[in-house]
DNA sequence: TTGATGACAGACG
DNA sequence: CCGTCTGCCATCA
């Protein structure tokens, strides 16, 4: 067997830990992936995160994560604002306010 | 193996 | 507001 850790190993420990912060996020929240990244112990991964959101088959909650700015996922963006703001989240222009993301929820 | 790509972020202009 | 460039790293042609 070999002894060194294989990519695959590592990418698949990559994506459990960011689908667990994920799996986290509760209702109202709205999280961007830098701050998933850097929750899961992989600051500065932001892309990762959104490969696994991408092509994971978990059942996590997409809609509560944006990016830096705010902005939706492109290509979801309707059903996305519909669900948060179902949830409580302001979303404007496409985007959800500033003071809606966060941990603190408001 | 190299180069391009991506549900990103931050700095610049 | 927008576009461009760099950093990050797995995936794909």
């Amino acid at each position: 067997m070999g002894s060194r850790t294989d990519p695959a190993d590592l990418s698949a420990e990559r994506t459990q830990r960011i689908l667990d912060v994920l799996r986290s996020i509760g209702p109202g929240e709205v999280v961007t992936y830098g701050e998933i990244a850097a929750d899961a112990g992989y600051p500065r991964q932001s892309r990762f995160v959104g490969r696994v959101l991408a092509t994971t088959d978990e059942e996590v909650p997409w809609w509560r994560v944006v990016n830096a700015a705010g902005r939706l996922v492109p290509g979801h963006e309707r059903e996305q604002s519909a669900l948060l703001r179902a949830e409580g989240v302001a979303v404007e222009g496409g985007r959800v306010r500033r003071a809606t993301y966060g941990r603190f929820r408001g």
